[in-house]
DNA sequence: ATTATCTATAGATCTATAGATAATGC
DNA sequence: ATTATCTATAGATCTATAGATAATGC
């Protein structure tokens, strides 16, 4: 008879719903919610613990700060992604068919997470150094979008990798900022390899191999 | 004897620095510096006043409120660019030269302004309602780059002209994070091209078309 | 008289800490 | 005893307004 309802610690003024997440998860979501809609300096921790349900003092007890919200919200963000990089370049040889798949993968977790998140990515305040930790992993996954972008443009093409690598990373990012589309997924990773100068045929075999290789490692995506 | 170097109204506490420029230009320039570094919200009327070298309130004199100060510099982002369109349209009777005209006008008018501003863009903040003008006037530019891209595209492509015209939005939005780079305008262009399906001699005899489009109207863009 | 600044301040926040309290667990 | 909440509050803001003041203009 231990397990059950009854959860450890004062009970809160108001009610949970009963959903079951832990309150850590409880106001993350709130947070991304309201980060999303008003920024996240706009948003006060008041806020945050009005939408939980609980006192703006209690969330100093799952959090140090306003600050750690954010960080955690950006990290999961991208950390997915980075987890399945190496996999996924090495089940793709093809670096075309890499950057489809990264693409399509880098895309689901975006939308799978709380939208909103990733219009935070370039705003001025996540460039503070506080958030410095999430800077560090959105670097690595451009410079693994301006690696595949070296290995695919043609020699004395015109646009430098890096500027075609940024373009990549911004072009999956933009789909926080567009309504949600069935085929988006698919749609972004064609642009991105028709900016790289990939197209008709080459785009098409891309496709089929970047499709292959995420189910490929369907395993590793769950 | 009336002109010359005595401003009207009381001295400041500290003197100008001479730039000649308004004091509302001057409050103008401080805000886009300070939003550009760490957002709207998060920058204080105090923090913009230190920076111009006048007390917080005398703001006040000059705009109504923060936001006002937010929206003008917005508006100053996106107006000029609006403002040529439709004589580059004109100019460039092929879409694929009028696409790549205006990706290099607009590239071009957001470097000349104070970087930083393009970053709030997709900011939450500034999708609320009051700085809905320059919200619809950016998303005048997008249905122009939509219809471009409606043109542009062949039928049967697996890209929607909505996801292509937004593409085209965010590559030239993009230049507001990227390292100030010689060409950068050309290589964004002809990014755009090719996420439009367009490349090799088709694009190159695009940017020859724009080119001429945007000298043929020289007087307009200066 | 007009202009552009100043000083002073009201009133509304906002973040974070200290310490109390009401549950469960042992 | 431990946990997760609560109440209360200190101290630091922040925005906007009211009204004074120090210049120039006529």
């Amino acid at each position: 008879m231990s397990s059950g309802a009854g959860r450890v610690g004062r009970p809160r003024t108001r009610a949970g719903d009963g959903s079951g997440r832990s309150a850590r998860q409880e106001i993350l979501d709130a947070a991304a919610a309201l980060f999303g809609e008003s920024g996240y300096a706009a948003t006060s921790t008041r806020a945050i613990a009005d939408r939980v349900g609980i006192r703006q003092a209690s969330l100093y007890y799952h959090f140090a700060g306003k600050d750690e919200i954010l960080l955690e919200l950006l990290e999961a963000s991208v950390r997915p992604t980075l987890d399945v990089v190496d996999a996924l370049r090495s089940a793709a040889p093809d670096p075309a068919a890499a950057l489809h798949a990264l693409v399509v993968v880098d895309v689901a977790t975006l939308l799978a997470g709380p939208l909103g998140i990733a219009a935070l990515y370039v705003a001025p305040e996540v460039q503070q150094p506080r958030f410095e930790e999430f800077r560090e992993h959105r670097r690595q996954l451009l410079a693994v979008y301006c690696d595949l972008a070296r290995e695919l443009l043609p020699a004395g093409h015109p646009v430098s990798a890096e500027v075609a690598g940024h373009a990549c990373l911004h072009l999956v990012e933009m789909v926080a900022t567009l309504p949600p589309t069935p085929g988006l997924a698919e749609q972004v990773a064609l642009t991105c390899l028709g900016a790289l100068g990939l197209h008709g045929e080459r785009a098409a075999a891309a496709a089929r191999g970047g499709d292959r290789a995420r189910s490929g490692l369907a395993g590793s995506l769950r």
